[in-house]
DNA sequence: ATTGTTCACTTGTAGGACAACCATACTTAT
DNA sequence: ATAAGTATGGTTGTCCTACAAGTGAACAAT
């Protein structure tokens, strides 16, 4: 109700553009690693910004670990190994081929959180999962709130690891996902695609319930796999159809 | 030779300071989300800097997606589910738990990384992984160049899935692990656990060869799980010794 | 040839000024 | 009295200048 801005475009200030056209460059090789990035008054000047506007940029891909700037010396581009954050460009999403990419990364994760869940889930994570999972299938089936219901099921089962990182891997995939697809499909559904969806839902809560680790991770495994094709990033769509 | 700066401590300057401050202000809760910052000039005045440190702050935050600025409004903070960025702060690495945690993903990944690398690998890439082997095994063995031989052993299995994302993860997680062990285990080496991990490193590269997908994932787990083990984190560390 | 000094350049920080924008309270016209 | 329009103070966005701190290279003196 209230960030428009955000869903939209979110008016981008000067140093993320700047930031960002400087990490073209870098990954681009324009730049290579152990280079000197010009001055920041060069770079004001090149801009057309103030010098402030560059600092900020700068001080961006520093904090990731992209270039390493030392007083008195310059910036320096560094080895794309050593990174420190990790951030995805959401241009390239919208490519289906990194989408498929990105899916497959997924199935790695979750099917094994969904193992490794079974197993350590507690009563208490296991309610969480169970109220996602009736939201998901309940009144805001329709609705946008399902996405979120969705997101959320997938969020409950990484946190019911206990494994804290695989939970923010988790939730960074599931978000750069939730942001490329949005409107694509969900927003214009197929009555019979969501009614299997929430019915994969069903099997992999089902399976957590029992504490069966080896059909979890079948499930969810089977479950991604679907999802990626029904979000068109799949390379196994030979007709088209289901 | 070079970076000593940032081999030690990598003199922290203001804007970082700051930004670290805000962070660990919101992750524990003491800005919940939703809520808004102070204002720029407050947080100046609060941490006896100037507006110009602030600013460079609060643009790496936003980067970030931690918060949301709106001209004329305020900074406000985001839901900690949909961040833009993975970035771990290397303290908590320090913890055993913690990494131990951090070794569990590691195997989900590395495993079906190299699941996939045995089956999709070119000759191209298995000579670069055959190269890091024997870096590691060379001359090298005894120096510090051996670490960075390990890890690259690593990073080309992940780069011969053919999947971007698994690459970039892996090196993440793979350098955040460098950090923060680097001078434990590797400075002072056991002649035993160098032994011990070359040869695992060579069966992991044998079963890729023979494009044996099955046997390079067992092969790549014991050798995860047993690196968290020297590295001392991991839980079944019942007397210490071997 | 070595040492010491200066100098130009770079990043780091400070502070002031104004534009763009927003929410609220206030004023005015109806 | 209500609604529309209008000040107003506060906030972020950008620009500018100035200086401190650090570095490397050219240069001068010994």
């Amino acid at each position: 109700m209230r960030q428009i801005s955000a869903e939209i475009g979110a008016v981008e200030h000067l140093p993320s553009k700047v930031a960002k056209f400087l990490t073209r460059e870098i990954t681009s090789g324009q730049l290579q690693p152990g280079e000197r990035l010009p001055s920041e008054n060069k770079l004001a000047d090149r801009f057309g910004v103030s010098r402030n506007v560059i600092r900020e940029a700068v001080s961006q891909l520093r904090a990731d670990g992209i270039i390493q700037a030392r007083q008195g010396v310059g910036a320096f581009v560094m080895a794309p190994e050593q990174r420190l954050a990790i951030r995805f460009n959401s241009e390239d999403l919208k490519n289906s081929a990194n989408m498929e990419q990105l899916f497959e990364l997924r199935t790695i994760l979750e099917t094994d959180a969904a193992g490794l869940a079974a197993t350590r889930r507690d009563e208490e994570s296991l309610i969480k999962i169970k109220r996602a999972l009736d939201r998901m299938g309940g009144e805001e089936r329709w609705e946008d709130g399902s996405i979120d219901a969705d997101l959320t099921f997938h969020r409950e089962i990484a946190k019911a690891t206990g494994n804290e990182y695989i939970y923010t891997f988790v939730c960074f995939i599931c978000e750069q996902i939730r942001r490329t697809i949005h409107i694509a499909r969900y927003t214009n559904p197929l009555h019979e695609l969501i009614t299997i969806n929430v019915a994969e839902h069903v099997e992999i809560y089902d399976a957590l319930a029992a504490g069966d680790a080896s059909k979890a991770r079948e499930k969810m495994r089977v479950h991604i796999i679907g999802a990626a094709d029904r979000a068109g990033a799949s390379n196994n769509q030979k007709t088209g159809e289901q």
